[in-house]
Order: C-alpha cells, then sequence, then structure tokens
RNA sequence: GCCGCCGUGGCGGAACUGGUAUACGCGACGGACUUAAAAUCCGUUGGCCGCAAGGCCGUGUCGGUUCGAUUCCGACCGGCGGCACCA
C-alpha cells in the first residue's frame, strides 16, 4: 500500500513509510499503551533487513529457497504477481481487480517440505491456540491420505501417476483426466487431437483462477487421443484433459469415477462418457433404512429398501406399500401401484443380490404413518423404520412405544442421494435420476474379487493388493541372497513390495527356509511353495546369490526371461576373504556351486533372454573387478555400473535409494502406493516491486545462482526515482543498469542480480525474534537474549493472521531453530499462547470501511471523550474475542463513571490538604467488597475478562460511595482503600490513576505499586441467603448461617410459611441442600 | 457444497465445573434541582393477568436426560466466519 500510494502521489515511498509510522505511533501513543519504545524495528530499515536477508540466505543454502518458473496470480491492476493469500475470490485483496495467471521466474520457500509440513500440522496440538484457528491451520494444510496409482499408457511404455482419496473405487474408474499444464500432455496427445487440445491449453492459460474455479460453470475438456490401462480391471480408458483438474495439487491427474463423484459425474455426463458404479450404498442395521423420495413416481415404489440381516446374510427387499399412498401425495400423482412384480424382481437380481426375500406389503403398514412430505418442497421424508420386526419376520404389530420412537426427519435435497437404497440397480440409476454420484462407504460391487467387500476395507487393502486382485499370468521373480543377509533386511523387501506393486509374484526365500543361499537349495523352497520358474520369470541374484542363480538356471535348463545379477561376487577370486568375513558359511557347498568347472557358460547364456549385471564403484564388499570375470563369459550381458556413496551408504545391501533397479523389470501392469498430499502451496518469496528488501542472490552464468556474501549483507535498495512496476512482469530494478550488473563472489566473472523483491511477509514473520535484540549487528538476536524472552508467552492479534502471518511464522521459526540460531531451550514453536482480539464493528454492524463510511476515528473520540474512556469502553463492550459494533452512545456511561471518580478523588484530595483525616469506622461489609472486588478484577484480567472486570469496579464504586452523592462532605473513604480502588482501576485507565496518584502526594508512578492481593480472611461471609427450590421453581429466601449443615438448613426450610404453604400439607418426597447454593424440595 | 462458531430484554452484554436468568452499561419512562433547557442526582424498566398480595409464561424451535437445563444430549430453524473443482 505504501508503495501504491507512492506512485499515486509520487513521493518516495521511504517517505510515505516514515510518516505512516510517525503518526501510528502517536496513535498508539495517544491511547497509552506501555509498549517499550526502544525496541522499536522497522522493517523496510536495511538495519533490520539485513537479516530478512541473512534468513534468506540460510533458506538458500538449505535448499529451501528455490526459483522456479511457474503460472503466478497476477494482478493487471497493481502489475504485480500475488501470492495465494493474496488473492480473495479469485480477485486481488487490495484493489479488488480479477486476477489472471502469468508465467514469471519465482521465488519460492519450500514451506511443504517434508521436514516442515508435518511438524506445521502436529506442532499445533500443543499449542494453547484459539481451536478455530488451529482448525483454520489445519485446513490450509489441507492434509489428506490416499494413494498414488499409476496407469499404463496402451501405446507408450510411459506411465500417468495420479492420486486418489478412494483407492476403493479404482474398478469404476472409466477415465482418466489431466490438467491442462500437465507435462505428459504433449507426449500423449494423438496427432488427429492435437489441434484441438493445444487449444484448449491456450484457453485454460488465459482463463483467470475465477473463471476456472467458478462452480456454476459448466466443466470443460478434451479428448487427448490416448488411452490408458486401468490396473484393476485392465480396461482401456480414454485420457481427457480437463481444467477442472489442478495442475498445483497432488500428481496433477486423476482417475475419473463418475458414479462415486460428483465433479466426475458432471464430466462424464457431459461427455458421454462411461459410468460404473463400484459401491452400493448398504444399511447394515434397520434403524437407518431411509427412503428416497426424489425418484419419479413409477420408480420409487419399485424398490425402496434393502437391508441386509447380519444373522443369515440374506437381503431383505422392502417395497412400497400400496396403503402408503394415501397418507401423502408428490407433485399431485397418487400412487396405485401393487407389489414387487416378477419385472422387478428380475431387476433386483440382475444386480447381484443372490439371497433375496421379498416382504410383503402387509408387514409394512405399520411404517406408513412415518412418511409424509414436508410442507418445504425441497425436503423429503426419512422414515426410521423398525425393521427388527420384519428381519425377525415377526407379525405381531409394532407397540406404541416402539412407534413412539421413530420420528420422521427431514434432509435437504442434495443429501437424498446420501440415502439412496436401491443397490446396484442398474435400471434406477441410468434411467432415473442418479442426480449425482454417491461419495459415501457401502459394499464392493463390479470389483472383481472385491465384491461384496465393505469398502472400508478394500480401501485399505487394494494398495497392497492390486496384483492379487486382477493380475492374470503374473510374472514371478525369484530373489535370491548372498551371504550376510544384509539384503533381506534392506533393500530385498524394499524390491519385493516394489514388485508386488506391480503385478509381480516376488519371492524372496528367507535364511531358515533355505539354509544357505549359496547352496542352491532354493531348489526345495520352490518345489515346496509349488512356484513355477518359466519363460516368463525373472532370476535376480544378490552377491554370492549371483553364482547360484546361474547354478539354478544350468541344473534346471529352465528358460526365463531375465537374470538380473546384482553386485555379483567370483567366490573363487577372492576366497580368502569371504572366508574370513563369513566365518559361518558352509564352505564346501558354496566350492561345489561355484567350481569353475560345472558351468558351462554357453549353455546358460541360450537360458536367458537377457542378462544383465548392476553394480556399484563403492561396494565395500563386491570389488568391480568380478563384473569383468562374469562379463567375460557372460559376452550378451548389459552392465550397469552406478558410482557414487549414496547407493551402498548403510551397508552393502542397502539400495533402497536404488530405484534404478526397477528399470530392468518390465512392468506389466502399474503400481499403487500409499501417499500423502497437501493443499498447502509453498511460499511465493518474490515480488516484482521497488519497495521490499532486495533478494541476496547473483545469478551467474558459469556457478548458478550464488547467494551475496553475508559480510555484505545488507543488500540495499538503490535509490531511485522511478519505482513504478513496469507491468512486463519485472521488477522496477531491472533497468537500473549499474545495481543489475555485479561480479561473481564466486569465480568473479561478470553476473547479474536479482531484480525481484521480498514480500512483506519475509520481514514481518519474524520480527518477535529481533525484539528481544533489536540494536545486535552482529548476529540476528543474541541466543542468551533470546532464552531469556522466548517462546512468545502470548501473542494478541487480529483473527486474520490466522493461516497467513501465524503459519508461515512458525515456519521461519521452526527453521530458524533446525539452523541453530533460536536456541533449543527455546522450542520450535513460536507462540505458546494466542488470543484474538474481536473486531469492532462499525455502528451498522458492518466492517468498518471507507467506501461504506462507517469509520470511527480513534482520535475524534479521544478528543471528545479522553483516552480513558475510549480505551474502557472497549473493553466493556463485550468479551475479549467477539466481534461488536461500535455505539458512540454507549461510551458516554463510561464517561460518566471517569467523571464520578475524578470528582470523589478530588474531594478526598482536598480534604486531605485540609488535614481532614476523619477515617470511617471499619465495616465487616466495606472490607468484604473491597476485597471482593480485588479477587474479581484480578482473576478477570487473567481471563481476558475486562467487561465484567470493569463492571466489579462499577459495582464497588456505587456501593461505597453514598448513594452517588460524589460532592458529599462526608468522607466516606480511607485514602487507602481509595488507593487500592486506584490500583485496580489503572491498567484500565492508566491517564485518570496517574493524576490522581500524584495528587494524593505519591513520588512514584502508580505503575510501580505492587498488585493488591485479597485477603481470603475478608472474603468471608457469617449468613447467606439460600433459595428453596419445590419441584424446580423458587418459592422462597432464607437466611442462613454459611457453615449450617443440611439437616439445620432443610429444618429451617420445612418451617418456613411459604414452603409449608407450597408443600399444602403433603409431605415431601426429596430434600436437598446443595451447600451455599439451593435448597431443593420435590412433592 | 464442505468445515467451524454462535442464537439471552428495545440495544451492547452478565450468569464460575447443571443450582435464584437478565449483573454492569446504554436507551426509555417518572421524579428532584432550574424561570427554562443541558448537565447532575434519585427511582422504575422481560412479557401477560391483577387494585393488591400474588400467579402464569419466558434464554431461536421441538423433544430428551435431571429434583433442577441459557448450560448436557438429539433433531430442526436462523445468523456469522473460513474454505471452495484439493480428487
Amino acid at each position: 500500500p505504501a508503495e501504491n500510494f507512492a506512485i499515486k502521489t509520487g513521493t518516495h515511498p521511504a517517505l510515505t513509510t516514515a510518516k505512516n509510522i510517525k503518526n501510528m505511533r502517536k496513535q498508539i501513543q495517544s491511547l497509552g499503551f506501555s509498549y517499550d519504545w526502544d525496541r522499536e524495528v522497522v522493517t523496510s530499515d536495511p538495519k533490520y533487513y539485513k537479516w530478512t536477508q541473512w534468513i534468506f540466505v540460510q533458506l538458500f543454502k538449505h535448499g529451501l529457497a528455490y526459483e522456479a518458473f511457474a503460472p503466478i496470480n497476477w494482478c493487471p491492476s497493481c502489475k504485480t504477481g500475488l501470492a495465494n493469500e493474496e488473492v480473495v475470490n479469485g480477485k486481488c485483496e487490495r484493489c479488488g481487480t480479477v486476477v489472471t495467471k502469468k508465467q514469471i521466474k519465482q521465488w519460492l520457500v519450500k514451506i511443504t517440505d517434508e521436514k516442515y509440513i508435518e511438524r506445521l500440522l502436529h506442532g499445533l496440538d500443543k499449542l494453547d491456540w484459539p481451536e478455530n484457528i488451529k482448525h483454520l491451520q489445519r485446513n490450509w494444510i489441507g492434509r489428506s491420505e490416499g494413494a498414488s496409482v499409476k496407469f499404463k499408457l496402451e501405446k507408450a511404455d510411459e506411465y500417468i501417476e495420479i492420486f486418489t482419496t478412494r483407492p476403493d473405487t479404482l474398478f469404476g474408474a472409466t477415465y482418466i483426466v489431466v490438467s491442462p499444464e500437465h507435462p505428459l500432455v504433449h507426449k500423449i496427445t494423438t496427432p488427429e487431437q492435437r489441434r484441438a487440445v493445444g487449444k484448449y491449453q491456450i484457453e485454460a492459460t488465459r482463463k483467470s483462477d475465477l473463471d476456472r474455479t467458478d462452480l456454476a460453470k459448466e466443466k470443460t475438456g478434451i479428448f487427448t487421443g490416448a488411452y490408458a490401462i486401468n490396473p484393476a480391471n485392465e480396461k482401456k480408458i480414454p485420457i481427457w484433459i480437463a481444467d477442472y483438474v489442478l495442475s498445483t495439487y497432488g500428481t496433477g491427474a486423476i482417475m475419473a469415477v463418475p458414479a462415486h463423484d460428483e465433479r466426475d459425474y458432471a464430466f462424464a455426463k457431459k461427455f458421454k462418457l462411461p459410468i460404473t458404479q463400484v459401491v452400493a450404498p448398504l444399511f447394515e442395521n434397520t434403524t437407518d433404512l431411509k427412503v428416497r423420495m426424489d425418484l419419479p413416481i413409477e420408480t420409487r415404489r419399485l424398490i425402496y429398501g434393502i437391508v441386509r440381516n447380519p444373522k443369515d446374510n440374506t437381503y431383505l427387499c422392502l417395497d412400497w406399500p400400496d396403503q402408503s399412498w394415501g397418507s401423502f401425495v408428490v407433485g399431485g400423482i397418487e400412487d396405485t401401484e401393487g407389489p414387487v412384480d416378477a419385472a422387478e424382481r428380475e431387476i433386483l437380481e440382475e444386480t447381484g443380490f443372490k439371497n433375496l426375500k421379498f416382504v410383503s406389503e402387509v408387514e409394512w403398514q405399520v411404517h406408513t404413518k412415518f412418511f409424509a412430505p414436508h410442507k418445504n418442497e425441497n425436503r423429503y421424508g426419512i422414515a426410521v423404520g423398525v425393521v427388527f420386526d420384519l428381519l425377525d419376520q415377526r407379525q405381531d404389530p409394532v407397540s406404541e412405544e416402539e412407534k413412539k420412537k421413530h420420528t420422521v426427519r427431514w434432509i435437504s435435497k442434495s443429501k437424498v442421494r446420501d440415502f439412496v437404497t436401491h443397490r446396484n440397480a442398474k435400471f434406477i440409476w441410468d434411467n432415473y435420476l442418479h442426480p449425482s454420484a454417491f461419495s459415501g462407504d457401502g459394499v464392493m460391487v463390479n470389483s472383481g474379487k472385491a465384491d461384496g467387500m465393505d469398502s472400508v476395507k478394500f480401501k485399505e487393502v487394494i494398495v497392497d493388493k492390486l496384483d492379487a486382485l486382477t493380475c492374470k499370468d503374473k510374472k514371478t521373480c525369484l530373489i535370491v541372497h548372498g551371504i550376510g543377509g544384509h539384503d533381506q533386511e534392506n533393500w530385498f523387501p524394499w524390491l519385493k513390495k516394489e514388485l508386488v506393486k506391480n503385478c509381480w509374484e516376488a519371492l524372496v526365500p528367507s535364511m531358515p527356509e533355505t539354509d544357505h543361499p549359496s547352496l542352491g537349495l532354493w531348489n526345495d523352497f520352490l518345489k515346496k511353495k509349488s512356484i513355477q520358474i518359466n519363460e516368463q520369470s525373472v532370476l535376480v541374484g544378490h552377491s554370492l546369490g549371483a553364482p547360484a542363480v546361474l547354478n539354478y538356471l544350468q541344473l534346471t535348463g529352465t528358460k526365463v526371461d531375465t537374470v538380473i545379477l546384482v553386485a555379483p561376487t567370483n567366490p573363487l577370486q577372492h576366497w580368502e576373504s569371504l572366508k574370513k568375513d563369513f566365518a559361518q558359511a558352509d564352505w564346501d557347498a558354496v566350492k561345489k556351486m561355484s567350481d569353475e568347472k560345472n558351468f558351462n557358460w554357453k549353455k546358460i547364456q541360450r537360458l536367458a533372454k537377457r542378462f544383465i549385471i548392476i553394480h556399484s564403484d563403492n561396494d565395500p564388499f563386491v570389488p568391480v573387478e568380478s563384473i569383468s570375470f562374469y562379463k567375460e563369459r557372460l559376452p550378451s550381458a548389459e552392465v550397469y555400473l552406478f558410482s557414487g556413496k549414496k547407493h551402498f551408504s548403510k551397508s552393502n545391501g542397502d539400495m533402497t535409494s536404488f530405484p534404478e533397479i526397477l528399470k530392468f523389470f518390465p512392468m506389466q501392469s502399474a503400481g499403487a502406493s500409499r501417499t500423502v498430499n497437501y493443499k498447502l502451496r509453498d511460499w511465493l518469496f518474490s515480488r516484482q516491486r521497488y519497495w521490499g528488501e532486495p533478494i541476496p542472490i547473483i545469478h551467474c552464468e558459469k556457478c548458478g545462482n550464488v547467494p551475496v556474501p553475508e559480510e555484505d549483507l545488507p543488500l540495499e535498495l538503490p535509490k531511485v526515482k522511478k519505482y513504478e512496476p513496469t507491468g512486463t512482469g519485472e521488477s522496477p530494478l531491472a533497468s537500473i543498469d549499474k545495481w543489475v550488473n555485479t561480479k561473481c563472489p564466486q569465480c568473479g566473472n561478470k553476473a547479474k542480480r536479482e531484480t525481484n523483491t521480498m514480500p512483506q511477509w519475509a520481514g514481518s514473520n519474524w520480527y518477535f525474534l529481533r525484539y528481544c535484540d533489536p540494536k545486535n549487528e552482529k548476529l540476528l538476536a543474541d541466543p542468551e537474549k533470546l532464552k531469556q524472552w522466548l517462546p512468545v508467552d502470548l501473542y494478541v492479534g487480529g483473527a486474520e493472521h490466522a493461516v497467513l502471518h501465524l503459519l508461515y511464522a512458525r515456519f521461519m521459526y521452526k527453521f530458524l531453530y533446525d539452523i541453530g540460531t533460536v536456541p533449543k531451550e527455546c522450542g520450535d514453536e513460536p507462540f505458546t499462547k494466542l488470543k484474538n482480539q474481536g473486531l469492532i464493528l462499525g455502528q451498522d454492524n458492518q466492517k468498518m470501511s471507507k467506501s461504506r463510511g462507517n469509520v470511527v476515528n480513534p482520535d475524534d473520540v479521544i478528543k471528545e471523550y479522553g483516552a480513558d474512556a475510549m480505551r474502557m469502553y472497549e473493553m466493556f463492550m463485550g468479551p475479549f474475542e467477539d466481534a461488536k459494533p461500535w455505539n458512540t452512545n454507549g461510551i458516554v456511561g463510561m464517561s460518566r463513571f471517569l467523571e464520578r471518580i475524578w470528582q470523589w478523588g478530588n474531594t478526598i484530595v482536598s480534604l486531605l490538604a485540609k488535614g481532614d483525616q476523619r477515617v470511617l469506622v471499619q465495616n465487616e461489609g466495606r472490607k468484604r467488597i473491597l476485597h471482593q472486588t480485588i479477587q474479581k478484577v484480578t482473576e478477570d484480567i487473567e481471563n481476558f475478562r475486562f467487561n465484567t472486570a470493569i463492571s466489579q469496579l462499577m459495582i464497588y464504586f456505587k456501593e461505597v460511595t453514598v448513594q452517588g452523592k460524589v460532592l458529599a462532605a462526608e468522607f466516606l473513604m480511607t485514602k487507602e482503600e481509595f488507593e487500592i480502588f486506584l490500583k485496580l482501576l489503572s491498567p484500565f485507565a492508566p491517564h485518570l490513576v496517574a493524576e490522581l496518584w500524584e495528587k494524593l502526594g505519591h513520588q512514584d508512578m502508580v505503575d510501580f505499586e505492587p498488585w493488591p492481593v485479597a485477603e481470603a480472611s475478608h472474603l468471608q461471609v457469617s449468613e447467606i441467603s439460600v433459595a428453596v427450590q419445590i419441584n424446580g421453581r423458587v418459592r422462597d429466601q432464607l437466611t442462613v448461617p454459611a457453615e449450617a449443615s443440611e439437616e439445620a438448613v432443610l429444618k429451617l426450610a420445612l418451617a418456613s410459611d411459604k414452603v409449608q404453604k407450597w408443600l399444602g400439607g403433603k409431605k415431601p418426597k426429596m430434600a436437598k441442600y446443595i451447600k451455599g447454593r439451593i435448597i431443593t424440595i420435590a412433592v
């Protein structure tokens, strides 16, 4: 805003900012807030932003700040990029212009980094923050668990990976949709479709987010011409492009399940794509039987209830009872049809129900009275039935009592679909309504072997068992380990899992089953498990498993597809070291198996179509030389030599970070795995504006992006005359050659400075750290000082910061904690307790805004009523955290109250000045109310209940001043009493109290006085007033001794005339005294 | 649409873990002071019936739990806020 204003008026933003700060400081001071101005910081001051830049450099060095060429929200009016958070309803938060998109190279901060995102989420649990704010943040982070599934393309050796939270509906995925920006689009589009697809892509980028996300709009999309294979049922499904799929969420691609997702449903309807239902709603128990009322009359009577009887697993079909139609009419048509007929029965049986029992209409009569349309046409009746007697085939009627339990509930039209009671009744589904998709849980149908399984359960198993459910002609992979078993613990299970996902039958004989890897005894293992190794199979041998695999091939003469030797050991070559390292091995067997004489290499070579040797030049156990041994003997083998420590960092077996190995397995289907996705996007950390902190990065052709050396910070903004946005998307800084051109700090060659600046948030998300040590020139802040102050005990701010500032600040703090800037003692959460002050609305109960003309200027209020009245009235208006409308009339009450205190105080002061030392005779009642007030005000302040604290001060003042006769000559308050009252008042009305305090002759300020303490001895009461309740109604008041026993009090109560009157001579059934509260009597 | 929060006099709002609903303030009405008005001070103020004593009804609606519900439970109605094609 400062920059916008500066551009408009032609003054430098530094000047306007300074002016605004001055003005704001004056306003704050005029309200009497006791801030420590010595610690004031200004985020646009180079002394401050030196450290913002320093933080950025650290983020960069830790790989958390990155440059990306990505579409950004672009405000055509402000000519600047906007963070997602700055876009409200598709419009620019600042100027209200509709936001479009632009491709610009951006700096982003990786707040979605694995290392932080879960901590940002779970860190909330232990914080003392308002629940709604925590909820908002969790929502914003938007964690959702699901599965990522790879769909193989029909014609290319490529996969499209999708994310879904409903893997259980995989069988119902009838097409795939990718976002227009998806990287595979150009690859998969067929020549015939290329033109149309290109056109659609261009249209999509032109569309603003507002257009794209307008839910009312019809779905748009285009077919790519390509197909993918649904790994569940191996069906060929088309791949479409549509902008209802967001490129920024998940993988930018979805499997569309139109039967169970509203968006997919709408899309499928429009483009006439197939809809397959795979989850059937089911009501396990009878109490939930619901009736769908939005079906056409002729359909409605068809079937309206299917209930599973858990006892014998039969299904009960409930036909619509004729009699019921008499009781209500929908759409003016009365039903005249009879019970289930043969045709209907057929439809039902088509749906896959095996054990159907039809319940006659007679048994249903009892329910009919519960069905009725609502007076509101959009609502439908739901019968909560008594089907348990139907399950039991009970004939006797339902008792009155039972009937009473059943009520008619009304639900909105849109919810009706959740209560669809037919199951897989395709006829109804296709021909009538199906107004939208059913997205609930139920029972699997049309899902191969999973049919009949609970969908929630299926969701759990499908990801792991994708193969077992679907894969035909499974390929077998036999993985043979070497000596030592590292591989078994580490990468074999990983490899096995990966293969299983891809429809492989992966076998890893464990040590006890084979005795020893090298013995080839896994022959027995194969026999035992009756596993067939055939031409489709792949054999993998690791280390000493490699010669074992070859031995097996030769002995059995089995032909296989591929043999993969991973870091194969040549035992003959390093016999001695092997013997030393693995003393327990059966060396005779190994020797026999791997004896050179046993191998007929030519024969072996014929048995596998393909030999692959994988090795690392960094394997501590298997020297690279052994590769040449195998390569010499198996000339057709392909050798892949990986280098680098990463593959073998833990042991000779840890290959989990070796995903390349998967390339050598032909995938017949695609895989699935559990994944987590987040709605949260990375933090856009650059703006194309002048007024911000320069991003301390230098672009060097040779070295790439190099941070400005820390000793050169701060990197100050150059003083310029023009700072209007260029409009091209570039920062105004880009046109200042003198500033842009520089030398690379690493190689000294010519280089260019980054010209984007940091956003406002950058500096204001860590200021509380700087408050601890605002003038430190060597460090961001002295760790000792941080230890002393942090974390922030209480953070008061507006709820509008719930997700922006508070999330970013938490991220920055966690980062600084991780790199040690924030000492460990401070913890990794910056704000222990958070309170949101409520917004003060305009008199019209609307947010204050210039355009509405309902703005109340505090300066004016202070001028008229004074700062104390203003402060106190704001506090008195209502609960601290609630929004409430301002009412200028109300402030006069507060003004009067303060006025009276002032008059009263002056009276006391003048009496004291006259030497009048009259002191009121000590009265227990006065003492009590004083101490009650001390107690209540103290407690209320601690709990942010300022409104009731002030109310108590008013009660006290009224009580102890003689009926408001302020100027009465009687001196009714001792100096001591008055001073205690002033102390209690001082946080609320500091100016008034300071003045009176001085008049009372004090040298020091009241602020340094200790806070009054309520003394228990003065709070005790000897007698209390207790109400007497007879049958729950208050009938009398009794004054009883505070410590009286129940017995004594009840005796007193029963002696009262009024009580006797209400008892009317009857004996009480029950009489109790809840001590100090109430006497209750029941007759 | 989804999620979250909230419904108490003419108004802002009190009522602690279920225990005398409407504290405190504003407004309104009546009175005192004043030639008059303002300011100040005193009193009344949930609704209905009643001369009165007193009674009945009352915390969005309906129902439940309880000796007793603004408070707890269920359903509904209304309002506010957040997110919004998040798969």
